[in-house]
DNA sequence: GCCAACGTTGGC
DNA sequence: GCCAACGTTGGC
């Protein structure tokens, strides 16, 4: 089973945009990169969790928990999107500048410089800091 | 709105 | 295959 981190705007679609979805679930499209779509594709599984993260907005940071429920299919050429499904959104905002200034997370893929890619994979032990957090 | 960093495009 | 130009991301 894979952790990993997906990035949303809030202003497009948020943790309670999701919450609002029937069944909470909603594909999870529009990805544009192709290390992230062969993530899509090839590494994505059924039952992997991931933070649901707000990104370019006034507090970027993580934000709740999603599920994978169904893996990489294809959206449109050469595309691929998996479906999440909400399990729940934190009691807080966990802010980007937290999780920078936390020891144990200072390797995470999320912080590295320049990095930019929409989602990111996390381990089990950066996932079990994020948690302890809330 | 700025800008650093990175990815993509396309001429050669 | 190189690389300049351009587009995008995303924090600040």
């Amino acid at each position: 089973m894979n952790y990993w981190l997906m990035k949303s705007e809030p202003n497009i679609f948020s943790i309670d945009d999701l919450a609002k979805r029937p069944n909470q679930t909603e594909p999870w499209n529009g990805v544009r990169n192709y290390q992230v779509r062969n993530w899509l594709r090839d590494e994505f599984k059924v039952g992997d969790q991931a933070f649901f993260y707000h990104s370019s907005c006034e507090t970027p940071g993580v934000v709740g928990i999603i599920e994978i429920v169904k893996a990489g299919y294809p959206e449109v050429s050469p595309w691929y999107c998996v479906d999440v499904k909400l399990i729940r959104k934190f009691k807080r905002l966990i802010s980007l500048t937290e999780i920078r200034q936390h020891p144990a997370l200072r390797n995470m893929r999320l912080l590295q410089k320049g990095s930019r890619l929409s989602i990111t994979p996390v381990t089990m032990e950066e996932w079990k800091v994020i948690l302890a957090l809330e």
